[in-house]
DNA sequence: AACAAATATCGATAAACATCAATATTTGCA
DNA sequence: TGCAAATATTGATGTTTATCGATATTTGTT
């Protein structure tokens, strides 16, 4: 496991939100991703699970997703994007932050570039949730 | 599989879209859902995924799919869902339709009420392609 | 044909959000 | 400290869409 120290900068101006792993703010709750169809959802967990569905229904999102699952390395720089998605920069620091704050992605900072990951437990407890 | 002649009726006067099966509209094309993460993404499966998702990204659909998940029946009735939901009528009807129309719900007229199920290869569809 | 019930459509409104240009902040380096 | 590059934030704009009241359509019944 690799620690950054530059990278917990990044976390400690968040003091609000809670954390996954390490250095994950989560917008959603620790008890995320219920069964959708295999028992009762409250109002509460039908609106965080709708949250976090609504971060993958933008298809930008879904590139920056499948960019990073390409790579080799796991991760992607955040300068590559901009240019692989044609979007503005600021739109591209948008949608990533939109991603790393629904717990879907973590960013590790070297130097002047942050590279991104793919949070695979994320993933995995969408797909749980499709059950 | 039971056949009623008066639920035909409604899918006759959609004739521009395919179907799955029988009588299923669906927005999305037949090349639904590649894995986002297992392989390369074009920008036009990009946008049919996100679509797909974001007609989860919603609480209500999601409370509907839920609520349609715990009957025994596999099925409600669309004036069951407006008293459950809490929502006006043309409200939860316009959910319903975006649901149908992306191939998540059913639908199965019977006199004045239309009862809706799950359509759970929809469903497993969006799971695989959460790999 | 007339009526009642269920569902769909229409029109309007408000909120959410994707997008970008301009600007600010952060970081490494000299 | 000063500069250049990467990233973040701000403010504005246009689009999408959830929501509802009012109304239309569909369906079964009498």
């Amino acid at each position: 496991m690799r620690v950054n120290i530059r990278s917990m900068k990044l976390t400690e101006s968040n003091p609000t939100n809670t954390s996954i792993s390490s250095g994950m703010p989560v917008d959603a709750k620790a008890s995320c991703c219920p069964p959708l169809l295999a028992g009762p959802l409250s109002a509460e967990d039908a609106t965080q699970l709708a949250q976090l569905f609504r971060v993958l229904g933008e298809p930008a999102r879904l590139q920056i997703l499948n960019l990073i699952a390409a790579q080799a390395s796991e991760e992607v720089c955040a300068c590559e994007l901009v240019e692989a998605l044609g979007l503005a920069q600021p739109t591209v620091s948008h949608h990533l932050k939109v991603m790393y704050k629904a717990g879907l992605l973590s960013r590790d900072r070297r130097g002047t570039w942050i590279y991104y990951r793919i949070v695979p437990e994320r993933i995995a407890a969408l797909r749980k949730a499709l059950k």
